[in-house]
Parts: C-alpha cells; structure tokens; sequence
DNA sequence: GTCAGATACTTGGCCGAACAACAAAGGGCC
DNA sequence: GGCCCTTTGTTGTTCGGCCAAGTATCTGAC
C-alpha cells in the first residue's frame, strides 16, 4: 500500500504545496525574505498598521507564528511594534520606511510566481483551477476543529 | 495591493496546503506522528530496505531532511539504519517491526484524510481536480533550477 | 597509481507551523 | 469592590523544510 494508492488527492496536494513553496523561496532570494514573510509585509502595506491578532486573522496563522515572525521582521528594521493607548494588551504592528524598498521587489518576486504558477495554462484551464482550489479549501475548512 | 489581488492562485495553493496539512495533523494525533513521519514509514512499509538516498527520491525529500527525520524515527524505534555492505557510504533503511504496529492507524488516517479532502465532491468533481493538481504539479516541476 | 569530481550522508543555521503553558489585561456579573 | 472568563501576546518544544558547508567514500580519467 503505497502513499498515493492510499490518499492519491492528498498526496498531490502534498507535492503541489512543496514546489509552489520551493519556487516563491527561490523568488524571493533577492529580498532577504522567507517565505511567508512577503505574506506579514503586503498585508501590512495594504492594509496599514494593525494589531498582532487582526494581521494574524488575515493571512489566517495562530497566535505564536505571529509573534515570532514579527520578531524577527522588528529584528531586521521592517516593521515596528507599538503598544494600543486604548488597550495596554495589543500591540499595534507597521511596517517600517526601511520596508517599502522591498516592496518593489517583493510584488515583481509575487507576480512572476503566479506567472510561473499558471504557466501555459489557457484560460479555462487557469478558471478551472482556480474553482478546483476554492472547491477544496472549502471542503478543508469544514474539517476545522 | 494586496495578496490575493498580486497572486490570487498562489494563495490559493498556500491556503488549502496549509488547511491539508493541519487535517493531517489532527488525523496522526493518535499514532504519535508528525504530518511527513507517515510518508517516510508508507514507503518504507511498501518499498522495504532501501538507501536513504531512495527514499528521499521517492517522497521528494532533499538528503538533510530525511537524515534528520530518520534520526527521530530511529530515536523512537519505528526505523532501522545499518550500514551498506558494497558501499561505505551509503545507509540501509528499514522499517522496524514495532513500527508495524502502527500501520493499520496510520493507513486509516489516511484513508479518512483522503474521504474528508475529497468531501462531498462529485466523481466529475475529482477527477477534475485531480488533473488540475497534476497539471499544476508538471507546470511546477519545470521551474526547477 | 593518482587525483579530480561525483555521490551519500551529517551538521548547523534559519524559517514557518503546530501545540501547550503561561502572564497580563480587559469586561461583565454579582 | 471582587470574581470569573475571555482576549492578547509571549515563550518552550517539536517538527518539516531549505541552504550551505563539511566529511567520507566511490569512480573515472589520466
């Protein structure tokens, strides 16, 4: 019984996953960025400073990889953490003038991912995908909890 | 700018990996394995004694990854490593036979991780997404390098 | 035989990601 | 006011995963 005669679906999912994650880690090389920190900074660019918790519900990580990452981006001088006057248990996050160099780079590095993602896919097949995903994501949610 | 509106299918990949894995995650909870430790112990369970370089091969692991997941595996005793008679370098993986208590648990989870990713999905349905996957998988592939 | 290059594996460092346990602060209820 | 529960954020630990660097061994060209 091997892997994909068990969970043919889910090992595909497995694969996709890695090299998407492999491509945007190469992609982003040039900025110094791991993957997922692209994520913090263009949620903090368009959306403006937040707290730790509403950042967190965007891009949909818990509590902990939050904080850490924040760490280290405030590490690094892209982003700056300062405490809410309203309420002394939030920390409100921004990303620093120092980001906004980056930020060139980081939506061209985002852009040719999808571009290399998409490929040569026709249009209905980049539709059918795209509903294919969302199809599967909704399924996944249900599994919550 | 933000995510979804730069890369709206890399997202999409992120997120339902993202939601894939945690199900995964929760369905090993019994068995005392890490989403990956199962796919390493499958190949082993199907393929038998193998080198670590193989197995890496086969599930698409790079040579540190494996090297440090077997050392856990063999901490715990579900993995065997001895050295290759016809060459020195190279180490022989096994399976050991008190991980094979283990099987019939981690083979279920994945066969409820398949049932619960395929969800309420149509025959048409899967199969359709099932190519998209494997298209986008090939389009992936060819960005290597 | 020798030496360069390929191959197999390990280690160190970094990161995202999950869970658990914790501290601090807020809010509602009596 | 005092109490309980929730919310916010942190740290500890463990894991998969990547790159880079290093060691040991094999192989092939000369």
């Amino acid at each position: 019984m091997s892997v994909s005669s068990i969970g043919p679906l889910s090992h595909a999912v497995f694969r996709v996953a890695r090299l998407h994650k492999a491509l945007a880690g190469r992609l982003l090389r040039e900025t110094g960025l791991h993957p997922g920190q692209e994520l913090v900074l263009m949620t903090l660019w368009a959306d403006g400073p937040q707290r730790q918790v509403d950042l967190g519900e965007t891009i949909d990580w818990d509590a902990p990889t939050v904080a850490r990452s924040l760490s280290r981006l405030e590490r690094n001088g892209l982003v700056r953490r300062s405490p809410s006057p309203s309420d002394r248990r939030v920390l409100i996050v921004e990303a620093t003038e120092a980001s906004l160099a980056l930020r060139p780079q980081v939506e061209r590095a985002w852009t040719e991912l999808e571009r290399l993602t998409v490929g040569a896919l026709s249009g209905p097949q980049q539709a059918e995908i795209r509903e294919a995903l969302d199809l599967l994501e909704r399924t996944l949610q249900r599994t919550d909890g």
